[in-house]
DNA sequence: AAGGCAATAAGGTAAATGCCGTATTTTTAA
DNA sequence: TTAAAAATACGGCATTTACCTTATTGCCTT
């Protein structure tokens, strides 16, 4: 039994190439359709919902592509979503994971991992492109940044800053920090004097709550 | 460059397998040592940490596997780690990436995909088993319920002990606490002394942070 | 009445911290 | 390709912290 794919693209020239990189696996895939948004995606399923599984881009007019897989598993919950997209970006994986998409691969995969994606998926697996399954895992390990995201005061914290708050957080004095970090522990002080001043605090204690309470860590 | 990588498993066929597996690939992987259980583990990475991955079973005697993967995490942090595992369910799947561990593979995979994770890891993927990756997702999509209702452990803090707790969470130091409890610095001294014991910390970073996670404050 | 515990108070000391500099290299952005 | 920002490294110094010890008082509970 040939498996049924749909996409979700807006750019033609995109969506010709998966359409072609599909039709390298004429055993295994039978291409249904193209829809070019969100909106045209469930006219489409609404006409013809025989479909096992759609690979979804995100930005598209109409109807983005997170909004098209919330209504499709909620209209269809027997068709598994893939995210076919170029972002990578945390924000995006958390809300098309959370909108339902049951896998979520870049756009730069080879033909192959695309079809392998597509068989796993059918399997109860979760197809994942590396860097995407990494950065769902870092997001498994901090649960609470995903519960709001009414944070971002913006401190202007640099990333080497935010990683040694983190640190300090775990209660890592400046040595064991230095060495977590592969750095001076001259440099975590000074860090932590740059930390000080943009958060306008004077110790570790205030510095790492004001951290936690405006999600910066 | 060859990846170093190292085991802990206590079940000696088991290690045996895992090792004939891995050495079906000289080229790509040096093997450098097995431990027996997470004690065993760190005494091994005290002595020569230049590993690069190590392939971690859960269930073993003395220290688990993921109490060890804590431990590496924190102690050997460039040190990638996979679990390898039996296990399936949610919890462990959420403890392990919680103690830090970057992939999770079922004991059952092929001696290939086993070695594909370990070069993906080495990559800043994350490899997964295709049903660990599904719910994974899964635990992502309900965040909720990986907030934790674990609290309430009793560490028997008395009513002034919590008082102090919390003065200190405002980032007071000693001299400023006594004067707002109207008692001698080294009272609070003794205090938090006695906090430290009671939590089994040993900073204020890490005691405020204990006591806000248990909701004592 | 006696034992147990919380709360209080005090002192010594080594280590860690916070705050003030300066200065070089690396990365990023314009 | 420059200029700015970030990251790195180092030193001095006063203060704070963490850990050790001892000791007194008062309040419960048996």
């Amino acid at each position: 039994m040939k498996i049924k794919v749909a996409t979700a693209e807006d750019n033609k020239l995109l969506a010709d190439s998966i359409r072609e990189k599909l039709g390298l696996f004429p055993d295994d895939i039978e291409f249904k359709y193209r829809a070019v948004n969100g909106v045209d995606l469930l006219k489409k399923l609404n006409a013809d919902s025989s479909v096992d599984t759609i690979l979804m881009d995100i930005e598209m007019p109409e109807m983005d592509g997170i909004e098209a897989t919330h209504q499709v598993s909620r209209l269809f919950p027997q068709i598994k979503i893939i995210m076919l997209t170029v972002f990578d970006d945390e924000d995006k994986i958390f809300r098309s994971i959370q909108a339902g998409a049951m896998g979520y691969l870049l756009k730069d995969e080879t033909p192959d991992t695309i079809c392998n994606g597509i068989k796993e998926i059918m399997e109860g697996g979760a197809p994942m492109s590396p860097t995407i399954a990494a950065k769902s895992l870092a997001l498994l390990r901090n649960p609470n940044k995903l519960i709001q995201e009414e944070n971002q005061e913006d401190y202007d914290l640099t990333k080497r800053e935010i990683e040694v708050l983190a640190k300090l957080s775990q209660g890592l004095d400046y040595l064991e920090i230095s060495e977590v970090l592969f750095i001076s522990p001259f440099t975590v002080r000074k860090h932590i004097e740059n930390i000080y001043r943009k958060l306008q605090v004077h110790n570790k204690m205030t510095a790492v709550k004001k951290a936690i309470q405006h999600k910066i860590i």
